[in-house]
DNA sequence: GATCGTTTATTGACTAGTCAATCAACAAAA
DNA sequence: TTTTGTTGATTGACTAGTCAATAAACGATC
């Protein structure tokens, strides 16, 4: 019972779907039919919207730095002051959202797939930037001509805590803020 | 013609056929028929020493470690004094040798596999506290009680920068080791 | 030092299963 | 009737792992 405008909902639930499922399996090696059951509709339909399983996945991360970019957005909106603006977007990197199983896993994932898809690269350089240049805004008032160094710092530092709480038995999204935070503490007061 | 003690040769090159197929294709997604054919030898062969695929995997990544670990033994014997020692473990870690293509592929497979592996999850934390105990010993004498903490945010930096490393357009060691070691010097001017 | 059973090395062929992508065909809306 | 939604069936290619069979080396015994 074909019912019309169903494009986006599809979409959206193919997007779900190979989150999930790349969640669960913890790796790309998830089949495109198993994404559509999920989705609850045919591979061949996941096909008909997607065109292939790789676009399935750029879409799926695509998603996953769009609700993260509204995270940090959110959060440099309520924040009071330069410093709580920094503190905002490290805070946001290690939000609950971005802790999900299915999350950790979609951004490993991400990285294996940017060492050879260009798309995948240039995505994930795009989310670095506005990484460094959201931290830089904040950081300027604060410490001047250091701010663009400190803040290509406390990115690697984000990268590394989220690489080193997502893959540790207990993953303890507050002892990473806590180790990124004491660098940013350090690094102020260094001037 | 078989010849007899071929065991060890067999194994060492399916070892560096493993590495080298998962630097070329970029991820796990490897077939052993390649990597037997790679290292020169049928499939089944291949099967005969490991077993499976994913033996060949975890044999390959241990491979990876411990001569990343001769490494930074080595690095520790030159060193003359602790911060010259800490300074060399955090070097050790972007040795041109861990900047290879396919040596960096490794790594971020092995994360993935981390993830579902218990036995790569082990492995992965077997290194990370070798690297922090290195770290914590050549800090106790510059910052006593401190070390354990910062070796830790060492540890997460070095983690972070590689990542950074690996998957920029223009791979930097040296841009690397500079910013790790900028940290380092910042916590030890904040005693 | 010839004989023979055992171990090690090695492969081609095969099993049994997987999967991405395609396509023809059908159903409802416009 | 053209567009949009939808699927079952199929294709064509690929894969991990198994197995029987072969052949060289080893070692013990006579």
């Amino acid at each position: 019972m074909p019912k019309i405008g169903m494009e986006p909902i599809r979409r959206a639930s193919l997007i779900k779907a190979t989150i999930a499922e790349i969640g669960n399996v913890g790796s790309l090696e998830v089949t495109v039919s198993r994404i559509a059951k999920r989705a609850g509709m045919s591979s061949a339909l996941a096909h008909h919207y997607f065109g292939s399983k790789e676009a399935m996945f750029m879409a799926a991360m695509r998603h996953v730095l769009t609700v993260y970019g509204a995270e940090v957005r959110g959060a440099l909106a309520a924040a009071d002051g330069p410093e709580a603006r920094v503190r905002a977007v490290i805070r946001a990197s290690f939000s609950t959202s971005n802790f999900r199983r299915e999350v950790i896993s979609a951004w490993l994932n991400f990285y294996v797939l940017a060492q050879t898809r260009d798309e995948a690269r240039r995505l994930l350089a795009v989310y670095q930037r506005r990484l460094v240049s959201n931290l830089t805004h904040g950081l300027r008032p604060l410490i001047g001509a250091r701010a663009a160094q400190v803040a290509c710092s406390i990115a690697v530092m984000i990268d590394g805590a989220y690489l080193h709480a997502a893959l540790s038995e207990t993953p303890n999204a507050t002892r990473a803020v806590g180790r990124v935070e004491d660098y940013l503490t350090l690094a102020l007061n260094a001037g």
